[in-house]
DNA sequence: CTGAAAGCGCTTACAG
DNA sequence: CTGAAAGCGCTTACAG
């Protein structure tokens, strides 16, 4: 393995010079430095980014912490952000979340407070006071994508205005007997995406006069996959007479559940029940699925080039009061919504 | 942030004993590794991952490589890992490896090149062996999962015997006009997952003297994906007069495309058309696929047991000799496959 | 069982 | 513009 003194020697020059060559940091005459290039690439050297590291404190490594992999939305995040990090010339450290528990614990204490990574990008979770400071303490700039992190930036869609604007659209076409199906944990974690979804709900039902139909309350929390859409809407239309015509449901995953519980009950979308769902999921479109859309892959990819700009790698074009809070999203109407029936 | 020599001089002994008594490595007094071990807890020391690779050469950090990262099959290998590397105590570098081109170069030359992951997982790609060597030749182990690497251990179910089963099935049930939704590729890549599985499905057809049958040559190659299973499918079962019986796709993804372009066209399933698929994915049960069940998240988990024992990181339980080739896989009868329709 | 010293492979002031 | 030297924070023979 070729080290900074082979390629020195090899260009008969100092290691100083040869690192300043390939660095490009600090002056080198040209000709020197063409002799340093071609010397190491001669010998195939590559730097030792350890070494590198211990002087610089600079890693070249980006943690993304991130509770899910398999589901949709996390999943384009993080090829966005893997995609930009490479080209950046970054590493990405993978950090699956656990709910919680002593795991998680361990990778806040014990991964992330080490040195390995120059900066957090914290992937729809919410992290806690003492979480982001063991990362901030250190000397590591933290950014929230979705989810929340106290006194870190943030980078997030309008989850709550975005939600009622799909409430909106089902009291435009009419229903009065809508239902919502919303993230599990809306109803515990304030702050939390899912909460800000339901919260968008109400106020656009409240606004309507309005009160959530269904069983038990109309608002039931599912688990935000298609198997916790399909047992949640089980439940919410399995009783003919409270029955809805309009559901929200906080994740496109969800609705997709609830389209094949409503197959299975022989109610037909959207003659006799409307479904909106959220994010824009890649098979929306195959399954009609009228819903809020949300750029996951974007978002990963904003969130780099924002970290990258803290890092001062030189993302100059970045504008963040622009490419800021809240990002994008938009109402795609498909067919799986229409008028309520009369 | 505290270096080893702040804990060496609270605890009043040198840094070599200080780091020798954090390591476990070489001996010290028990009582002397008590005072060193509170003393280090005392002021929040962790050791420099950096300066310690720099010396010790190991990196404590494993590179995954991997084509998607939100397929079902290839997240939960990932997530298995991540699972499995972060108990040991390891960081999983992520590298979402595009299907070729100078991206796939840069991350085999440059990223994987240099000493930063101790081991490599190749998860479901197809290295040559300039791939291959890049890594070995950096004395670093790598190991293929699914997929090939010429040279390099493989982890892999048997692809071409259990798509055997899957087409046998069909067989038994007394279907003979049955087609194959091949995944992308399986007629180019001759060793791929993709190819062994078109190969198990024409082991079984040939013996049992039938022939594929289908628009136009009873093997259509699918994107594995919903919608690539989708239009794959209303090609394969758009003519009326040719239509198949019975559809083996190559992933269960694909499968529920079918069912879905099925569904479109008015063909009932199972009785007018049995569909198998291959995977055992998440949401077979709830659609009734009948399917080929493999553990991607399990596999993950053995990759990485068996990257572990290579590192010597005492995995002494792991049996390689049965742990390895092939991977369990399993025949799961749901609702979407019945007897031939006479 | 413990400590002094060398060294891992870089980068960065500092002189020149 | 270039080089000698120090140092980043560890670990590991080697003596004792």
């Amino acid at each position: 393995m070729p080290a900074i003194g082979d390629v020195a020697r090899l260009a008969g020059v100092s290691k100083s010079t040869a690192s300043r060559a390939l660095s490009g940091r600090g002056y080198v005459a040209e000709e020197t430095r063409l002799r340093v290039e071609e010397a190491a690439q001669r010998i195939g050297y590559i730097a030792s980014p350890d070494a590198a590291s211990l002087v610089t404190g600079r890693t070249k490594n980006v943690g993304v912490v991130i509770p899910f992999v398999n589901r949709w939305f996390f999943g384009e995040v993080l090829e966005g952000a893997e995609r930009a990090l490479l080209s950046a010339g970054y590493d990405l450290t993978l950090y699956n979340l656990a709910i919680g528990g002593p795991e998680r614990d361990r990778v806040f204490d014990f991964f992330l407070a080490r040195k390995r990574v120059d900066a957090v990008i914290a992937v729809g979770v919410d992290l806690d006071e003492r979480e982001v400071d063991t990362i901030t303490s250190r000397g590591k700039p933290i950014l929230a994508l979705g989810g929340t992190a106290p006194g870190a930036p943030r980078l997030a869609i309008d989850d709550r205005a975005a939600a009622g604007l799909a409430t909106q659209h089902l009291i435009q076409l009419g229903h009065t007997r809508i239902a919502h199906l919303a993230g599990a944990g809306a109803g515990s974690a304030a702050r939390s995406v899912q909460a800000m979804r339901t919260a968008g709900f109400q106020d656009r039902m409240s606004a309507a006069g309005l009160v959530p139909v269904g069983e038990p309350s109309g608002v039931i929390e599912a688990d935000m996959t298609l198997p916790g859409g399909y047992s949640a809407g089980l439940q919410l239309l399995g009783h003919p007479g409270a029955r809805p015509t309009a559901v929200f449901a906080a994740s496109d995953e969800i609705a997709f559940g609830v389209m094949r519980a409503a197959e299975r009950l022989g109610i037909a979308v959207p003659s006799a029940l409307s479904i909106i769902g959220f994010d824009g999921h890649e098979h929306a479109e195959l399954f009609g699925l009228t819903t809020i859309e949300q750029y996951p892959e974007e978002q990963g990819r904003l969130a780099v080039e924002t970290v990258m700009e803290w890092l001062g790698e030189g993302y100059g074009e970045v504008d963040l009061a622009t490419a800021g809070v809240p990002l994008a999203t938009r109402l795609v109407v498909r067919s799986s919504t229409t008028a309520a029936p009369r």
